[in-house]
RNA sequence: GGCGACGUGGCCGAGUGGUUAGGCAGAGGUCUGCAAAACCUCGUACAGCGGUUCGAUUCCGCUCGUCGCCUCCA
């Protein structure tokens, strides 16, 4: 497989730290309000390329962390009048809420800022130990110039920069590059005891300190929004190798943004949509494919004309299961010959294979991935037109189709269940009016026939007819 | 000012030095009482200008345009 790693701007044959397994950590949200749509990329796409790699046979540790402790949220809670505790407990429960409606599941391991104090104390002193660190004011900064590798990730040019963290009250940093590990407590923040006092995290040094604990040195691939880049990786590398030495990370990967109207979709610019408010209108599984229609690493405009292309795309797949169901159906029942031909669909099965997997080998391409998958559709269709005017399919080349498509759909994230095109139990009232379709239509009454089709309409189902009588479809 | 990315047919969106992306929308046809679903047919698109090459959308340069990062940000 090859990735795209940002840190030499070109694509990498993939080979993990340990063979047959991957560890993977992606910077999660600071829980300071609802995750939006530009929040949910990496959470998906991370999500996708977890699922592909364990269906090539390696063992993946997925972590995602949750920064609960942070200037934004101290802010938050200032103007609610709240605990910053009461924030992130808030925020974090919508986060695993919003994203778990998403049913992608859950990242192996959550990790949480709060909860790794000690861990991130101790890479603090670590570091001020290896001199490259130093405290001021109850504070501790990272010595950037001391660090020889910096800016190694993000290629930027420190003597150009424009600005840099500004020093806080009663501290003095050496340089306007170096930027805090550890921040001394103001009266009404949430602190922990260290031994430069009560204090709590710097910047990014959490993502530090819990991707080290969970992954280890030299971890496989490290993730997030093409816009952490700098300064949050660049100084997360920065303090894990000078505090270990070694290379932090193999391949780092960066998800483009999510636009809108041609511009970043970000809190500060005010242009979010809250995935949750996204849910209301639309299928969890619209957003997936919508994502995953396109490349990891372009920007994506998030568009009403470009989700209901995805809506589309979705409904095409859904009546592809649909049909192959009804024609297994329809074996099972009898009605159609189950041994029929079954080259021509177990060779397009196979193509369709081979491409999918080659897009995905290629830094998850997932839009052309799903060019193989709308090809298997499309193949299956054929084959079941002709099937029917033949009056024979092939019982097991139908079930390798169905099966092929179901998992290469599932690796990426969507899945259908009889549930989409059933619902469950039909009313008797449902089937009774589609029995009095059929008798009005063979006594040629076509206004009582098209209007018992209105009236099963309105109950949300669409009526198809097809050559083993008339079927029901659920309609949203 | 510095660093970087991108500009593909009506729209979205892959990709490639010469051979079909795919989807959505649209037109015609098949099937159907009509629908729905599906199938078939239909679009010589690669910002502009130079260069390299037998041949460039694909490589190089320049121009124009858009975006991201350099400040919290997925």
């Amino acid at each position: 497989m090859r990735i795209y790693n940002t840190l030499t701007r070109r694509k990498e044959e993939f080979v993990p730290r340990d063979r047959g397994k991957v560890g993977i950590y992606v910077c999660g949200p600071t829980v300071y309000g609802y995750v939006h749509v530009g929040n949910a990329r990496p959470y998906v796409f991370f999500a996708v390329l977890a699922r592909y790699l364990r269906s090539r046979g390696y063992r993946v540790t997925l972590v995602e962390n949750i920064t609960d402790v942070d200037d934004k949220i101290i802010e938050r809670a200032r103007e609610e009048g709240t605990s910053a505790d009461e924030v992130a407990r808030r925020f974090a429960d919508a986060y695993i809420e919003d994203t778990g409606r998403l049913g992608l599941g859950r990242p192996d391991i959550e990790p949480r800022a709060t909860e790794h104090i000690g861990e991130i104390i101790d890479l603090c002193r670590r570091l001020e130990e290896a001199g490259y660190a130093y405290e001021t004011g109850g504070s501790v900064y990272f010595r950037v110039e001391r660090f020889a590798g910096y800016v190694k990730l993000s290629g930027q040019k420190t003597d150009q920069m424009q600005h840099s963290e500004p020093e806080r009250e009663g501290e003095t940093k050496e340089s306007p590059l170096d930027f805090a590990v550890w921040k001394a407590a103001k009266p009404g923040e949430p602190s922990w005891e260290s031994p430069w006092g009560r204090g709590r995290p710097g910047w990014h040094i959490e993502c530090t300190a819990m991707s080290l604990k969970y992954l280890g040195e030299s971890f496989d691939i490290h993730g997030g929004g093409r816009d952490l880049v700098f300064p949050h990786h660049e100084n997360e590398v920065a303090q894990a190798e000078a505090a270990g030495g070694k290379q932090f990370v193999r391949y780092w990967m960066h998800n483009g943004m999510i636009t809108r109207r041609e511009e970043k979709m970000s809190k500060s610019v005010g242009n979010i949509f809250l995935l949750r408010e996204f849910l209301k209108e639309y299928d969890p599984r619209v957003l997936i494919l919508f994502f995953v229609g396109s490349h990891y690493r372009s920007p994506l405009e998030y568009s009403r004309e470009n989700l209901d292309e995805a809506a589309s795309r979705l409904e095409r797949f859904r009546n592809c299961f649909w049909r192959l169901d009804e024609l297994l159906a329809a074996v099972e029942a009898g009605q159609l010959a189950g041994d029929g031909d079954a080259a021509a669909l177990d060779q397009a099965v196979a193509a369709a294979e081979e491409e999918f997997h080659r897009e995905m080998e290629d830094d998850v391409n997932t839009a052309g991935a799903l060019a193989a998958s709308f090809g298997l559709v499309r193949a299956v269709n054929e084959y079941a037109e002709a099937g029917q005017k033949q009056g024979a399919v092939s019982r097991g080349s139908l079930q390798r189709a169905r099966a092929a498509l179901a998992s290469q759909l599932g690796i990426l994230g969507i899945e259908f269940t009889a549930e989409d095109y059933q619902g469950g139990e039909l009313e008797q009232e449902l089937l009774e009016l589609v029995e009095q379709r059929e008798q009005a239509r063979r006594a040629g009454d076509y206004a009582a026939a098209d209007a018992a089709r209105d009236r099963i309409r309105a109950a949300g189902y669409e009526v198809r007819d097809t050559p083993q009588g008339p079927k029901l479809v659920r309609r949203d």
